[in-house]
DNA sequence: TCGAAGATTCTA
DNA sequence: AGAATCTTCGAA
């Protein structure tokens, strides 16, 4: 599947007129409950973690080490937490944008990362809670038939809930975070 | 109200 | 290997 970005470029990063980025989705990792200890809805509802309880399809984005943010879908039904953590990215359609959004680093490590490809997609907070599953600003798209193969690993950047396999990327891919 | 940690990234 | 950097959370 795709992210797509669609955004009208009021001096971003002097971006003028309609731009449009477009991604495959290389790598993810899933979060759920209170079942899940790695999980920011382990210990029930927050402001933050709020969009998990929420629809499904659905913006997750949150801020963490005072620089970064990090964009999830929404998974589950309306109460029951859930979310999938977007970390990496193959750039498609827009590498121009994406190039002015992060000078100085290379094709490859453009959105190959949960933070990169935020800052490569001008994602923020003000895109949090928005549908995913619709034509907007920023959404998910069916790519069509693919044929890959899936790796499953530990979750990265975590201390507890090591023992689930809930990190999955596109086998061989070269957009992804760490090998 | 305050202290600590964090689903990270960049630089040395 | 270590700093940067600030929001969010939970305990006091």
């Amino acid at each position: 599947m795709h992210v797509a970005r669609d955004l009208l470029g009021k001096r971003l990063a002097r971006i003028k007129g309609r731009m449009r980025m477009l991604g495959r989705i290389v790598e993810v990792e899933a979060y759920r409950g209170i079942d899940d200890p790695a999980s920011h809805a382990f210990r029930g509802l927050t402001i933050r973690n709020q969009p998990m309880f929420g629809q499904p399809g659905h913006a997750y984005v949150y801020f963490t080490y005072g620089n970064h943010y990090c964009l999830n879908v929404t998974t589950e039904q309306v109460g029951i937490p859930g979310a999938v953590l977007i970390r990496a990215l193959e750039p498609l359609e827009g590498l121009n944008a994406m190039r002015r959004l992060r000078p100085k680093v290379s094709d490859l490590k453009l959105t190959n990362g949960p933070g990169k490809l935020t800052k490569a997609f001008a994602i923020d907070k003000s895109l949090n809670e928005i549908d995913m599953t619709k034509q907007g600003p920023l959404y998910i798209l069916e790519s069509g038939p693919e044929s890959f193969e899936i790796v499953a690993t530990q979750r990265v950047g975590i201390r507890d809930g090591k023992d689930r396999m809930w990190r999955f990327y596109v086998s061989g891919n070269a957009y992804i975070s760490r090998p």
